[in-house]
DNA sequence: CCTATAGCCTGACGGC
DNA sequence: TGCCGTCAGGCTATAG
């Protein structure tokens, strides 16, 4: 699921409800989700210090540590937190759990395991050794830094705006969105755009992933006309207004969805 | 350098 | 009901 809206989403929940309470203890269910250090270092780093800050960059969340450094949290598809008071409340596939003074409880769950947990010193070492490019709502990440990061390229645009090197935090999800709102098909080959479309692209980025952002990744507060929602509730008519119906083609690896009608292939 | 592909994990779903 | 294949909002290593 978690893509940048997502993530920005749960960095709010994280926010809102587990910053500045010591951590009494850290539980890791499940060693082999942790990275970059042992299951065993992590805790220590953990335990006995409080979140006291985040910070998200893409698809990561970063939550700086009182005693210092960093936790590393990476959703991968299924991943999410829980915040709770009971520990009977603990959800199923609960990978890491931190269980504050209180006795309250975050949890990062994960049906699959494909994210991880980890601890770094220094999240910029993290990202450039990730090869992740800046995040693609960074104030750095302009019209013209945006054109010339994608100029040119061979493969399609949506296998492009899904590369975390170039620009951080867009996945199969919003890369749709984003290119059903430009009106280009995923399949279109990056090197047809020319700069001025490209401009137009940037734009639309910016404005869906910051409004999908700001309902926290929720499709429900989406406005009207998105095609995440409808995708969502299994219906496959164009929200463009066309009455066409949204087709599936593989992409880069991934299913695309797209409106033929609406969206024209370069 | 760039792009495409397979593989990593687990669970839900549809068809037989 | 049970089994099987397919698919899923990500990332990495590898091959071309």
């Amino acid at each position: 699921m978690p893509e940048l809206p997502d993530v920005q989403g749960f960095k709010e929940y994280l926010d809102s409800t587990s910053l500045h309470q010591p951590i009494e203890d850290a539980t890791i269910f499940d060693a082999s989700i942790v990275e970059e250090v042992s299951p065993g270092t992590l805790r220590r780093h953990l335990e006995g210090a409080e979140l006291e800050s985040s910070h998200r960059h893409g698809k990561y969340l970063f939550a700086g540590l009182s005693k210092g450094g960093n936790l590393i949290l990476h959703f991968g598809m299924t991943g999410f937190l829980k915040y709770h008071e009971d520990a009977s409340d603990e959800p199923e596939h609960t990978r890491l759990s931190l269980r504050f003074e209180s006795g309250s409880q975050l949890s990062y769950v994960n049906v699959r395991r494909l994210g991880q947990v980890g601890y770094t010193d220094n999240v910029d070492e993290f990202i450039k050794s990730h090869k992740l490019g800046p995040d693609a709502l960074d104030d750095g990440v302009d019209r013209d830094a945006f054109i010339k990061a994608y100029k040119g390229r061979r493969g399609s645009i949506k296998g492009a705006l899904m590369n975390q090197s170039i620009v951080a935090g867009i996945g199969n999800v919003y890369s749709d969105e984003i290119l059903f709102q430009a009106g280009i098909d995923p399949r279109s080959k990056v090197n047809k755009l020319d700069e001025e479309m490209l401009g137009d692209l940037y734009g639309v980025m910016r404005r869906v992933l910051r409004t999908a952002a700001n309902h926290g990744g929720n499709p429900d507060e989406f406005p009207e006309g998105w095609l995440v929602p409808r995708m969502q509730s299994g219906d496959d008519s164009c929200p463009g207004g066309c009455k066409g119906t949204i087709e599936k083609a593989t992409v880069s690896g991934r299913s695309a969805h797209y409106c033929p009608e609406c969206q024209k292939r370069y």
